[in-house]
DNA sequence: GACGTAATGTACGAACTAGTACGTCACTTA
DNA sequence: TAAGTGACGTACTAGTTCGTACATTACGTC
């Protein structure tokens, strides 16, 4: 027991313990970072939110920036995790891509902070990221396991598209970010909430079937009708 | 000609003149909003930047917010007058599905800015566009073009998928917007540059192929293969 | 139980930033 | 050409914000 009436008010049962006030201060920026930006947060206001004072924030990382990128390797390490902890390779290469958008797309529904701090490290040109070995030195899974399935998918012959793994991952990345992301201005301008989690299954199951409609379309490579293309510009 | 001498130093021809001025600082506030967001933007900067004074900014727009409220008119402006002269009626709805993908992939291509500023206003939550009446009063020429031709093309039976037309645009976008505002996270951690213009024509045939694809599909509404969807998870 | 160090808190400062008070000048109109 | 008003510039302020100097306390170790 501490002396009674000495430690802060907050919290008599509180102890030294360096690994969970680190935490706490990573925890509470995550928050403040996703939700008003990296010029937007406030040290002040992310020390204010912990059970600890600034002093902590520059003794354990040493300042706004450092501290935002912490941050961000946090928040990408959470994302491998999940993506490394994926088991697709017992499914059938149709059932395996669908199975990936899906749980991309779960991923995206489940964690708005992190797409949150994607937009914001993009506005500023991915120079956080840049900044950081522990982001640019690694390999990425998700990458890796879309092109064993999509290379599966091509001997066995139903996947007929000549797209490549990074491609595929964007397409399915670019309807799961943009549902999260941009559901504020989209919902304003446009009157739907893409979110709503009424409407949650229906964009699943939209990708899923495009994804896989582009990988099995009948036309191969290039979907046949591109006369079209040249013809209308 | 005004007295010589009198003026100021940078440009002794400069007249007096409201609109010049006011369309000066919109247009350095579009940079700066776009290239810092809205917090990142510096009231100083902005006024630094342009041939006038901050004394002005106020003048005009009132403040910095009702400065970039104005910012996000006219760029928004600016993409409802490109979306309302786009005449696609005289095309089959293939081609005129095709042709309006591939307007707005060129649009995102050319206005950058543009893009960043939405994903900028995404992090506020949209609240700046919800209090403009200019923005939110509005209809959205886009969306009946694309209502107008999705109902040809499932008339002459070359439609077969059930999307509407809102979720359709979101598709285009979403595919439009990622490569455009995610470049910088993307470029650095898959070490792809997804704008780079050897790939341009690459990703806005993808886009064609998979809308029309999509649309098109044999299997229509719902892709058929959706048993593993609900096997998989 | 003394001691050294890691962990923590308080108070403060320098620089920045949005916004404004005040004054001047140029151009139109009668 | 005189006057009135819209357009513009300078200099300043109040509040904010990142960062730190300095003091203190808890805890492991011998």
């Amino acid at each position: 027991m501490s002396p009674p009436g000495r430690s802060t008010a907050v919290d008599p049962e509180r102890r030294r313990d360096a690994e969970r006030t680190k935490a706490e201060i990573l925890k509470i920026a995550t928050e403040e970072f996703a939700q008003r930006g990296y010029a937007g947060a406030r040290v002040d206001e992310i020390a204010a939110r912990t059970q600890t004072t600034k002093r902590m924030i520059y003794y354990y990382f040493g300042g706004k920036e450092r501290l935002y990128i912490a941050v961000l390797e946090s928040a990408y390490a959470e994302i491998r995790v999940a993506e490394q902890s994926l088991a697709v390779e017992h499914l059938d290469p149709v059932s395996a891509i669908r199975t990936l958008a899906e749980v991309t797309f779960d991923h995206h529904e489940s964690h708005p902070d992190f797409v949150r701090l994607v937009s914001t490290e993009n506005i500023h040109r991915a120079e956080h990221i840049a900044k950081s070995q522990a982001l640019t030195n690694l390999t990425n899974p998700a990458i890796d396991l879309i092109a064993t399935v999509l290379e599966a998918g091509r001997e066995q012959g139903v996947f007929t598209a000549d797209i490549d793994a990074v491609d595929l991952h964007m397409l399915i990345s670019s309807f799961c970010f943009f549902r999260v992301a941009n559901r504020h201005t989209f919902g304003t301008l446009f009157g739907r909430d893409l979110t709503d989690p009424a409407r949650r299954d229906h964009y699943r199951q939209m990708l899923g079937d495009i994804v896989v409609g582009h990988l099995t379309s009948p036309g191969g490579a290039g979907g046949g009708t591109s006369g079209p293309t040249t013809a209308a510009r």
